[in-house]
DNA sequence: GCTTGACCTGGAGTGCGCTCTAGGTATTTT
DNA sequence: AAAATACCTAGAGCGCACTCCAGGTCAAGC
C-alpha cells in the first residue's frame, strides 16, 4: 500500500492545466497568492502537482466560478493551514458562500424567463410579418 | 388615454438608478456605448428616463448579470435599431445566450454538489473532534 | 555539443466594466 | 444673493484576475 503511494501520479504544469482547466500562468499565480500549497518540485525545479492538488484546484475553479474572489479564498486558505480547530468557522464562510450561489441560481432563473419573454415577442412579430405578407 | 400617455412617468437618473439598480455613472455609460437610445432630456438639459428606458435597461441589466458582454449587448442594440428585419438574427443571439446561461445553471448545481461535499466533510470533522474530546 | 522544448522567476502589462474627477450649469432652499 | 443640490461633459483612473514577458535553467534528442 505504501508502495501504492510512492508510485501515485504526479502531473507537470502542462498536465495540470490540461486536467483542472486553470492555465499554467493561473495556477503559478494561485500559488504566488497563497491559495495554493507550495507545490512539490522535480530534482529539475519544475513543479509536479499531486493529486491532492488536482483536487484543491477543482476546489478553488468551482468557488472562483461561483464569485468568490481572490481575497476570500487566501482567507479560506489561511483557515484551512490552522487546521482543524477553524472548521467551524470554515464551515460558516462556505454556508455563507452556498447561499450566495443558491442567490445567483435564482437570478438566473429570472434571466432565463426574461430571455424567454424576449423570444416569445419575437415569435410574435415573426409571425406578424408572416401575416403581412400574405396581405 | 393619450392623456394619459402625456402624463407619462419620467425618472431622474437618481430615480433611474434606484429603481434599476444600475448606477446614474453606469447607465450615462451604457448610453454612450450605445447601449441605450439617446434619453429625453428635460429643459435643464437633465436625463429624464421613461417606461421603456426602464424596461430596456432591465434587459441589459439581465444580460449583463448573465455574462453578455457590453460588446454583444452593443451587437445586440445595433440589430434592434434595424428594425423588425433583424428579429431573426436577434432570436438566433438570444437563443444562444439563452443556452449559455442554461450551462451557468448546471455549472451552479455542480458547484452546489461540492460545497455540499465539503460541508459533509466538515461535519464529519466536527463529529469526530466531538468523539476525540469524549475519549 | 547544440538545439529544442518545457519550465523557472520577478515583475510588467492587459482587458473589462465600470467609477471617479474637474470644471461647469440650472434650479431650489435659506 | 448665497449656498446647496442635482445634474451635465469629457476624459482619466481603478480594481480585479489574470496573462504575458525577459532572461535564465535543465534534460533529452539529434
Amino acid at each position: 500500500m505504501d508502495l501504492a503511494q510512492s508510485t501515485a501520479v504526479l502531473l507537470t504544469p502542462a498536465e495540470m492545466a490540461e486536467r483542472t482547466g486553470v492555465s499554467i500562468d493561473t495556477l503559478r499565480y494561485y500559488e504566488r497568492e497563497g491559495l495554493l500549497d507550495a507545490v512539490a518540485r522535480a530534482e529539475s525545479g519544475h513543479r509536479r502537482y499531486s493529486e491532492d492538488d488536482i483536487m484543491w484546484v477543482e476546489v478553488l475553479r468551482c468557488l472562483r466560478q461561483t464569485g468568490m474572489t481572490i481575497e476570500q479564498l487566501r482567507a479560506y486558505c489561511e483557515l484551512g493551514a490552522q487546521g482543524d480547530s477553524s472548521v467551524p468557522e470554515r464551515t460558516r464562510l462556505l454556508l455563507a458562500h452556498r447561499a450566495i450561489v443558491e442567490q445567483q441560481m435564482v437570478g438566473l432563473q429570472h434571466a432565463l424567463e426574461l430571455i424567454d419573454h424576449k423570444l416569445d415577442i419575437y415569435r410574435a412579430a415573426t409571425s406578424n410579418v408572416r401575416k403581412a405578407k400574405h396581405t
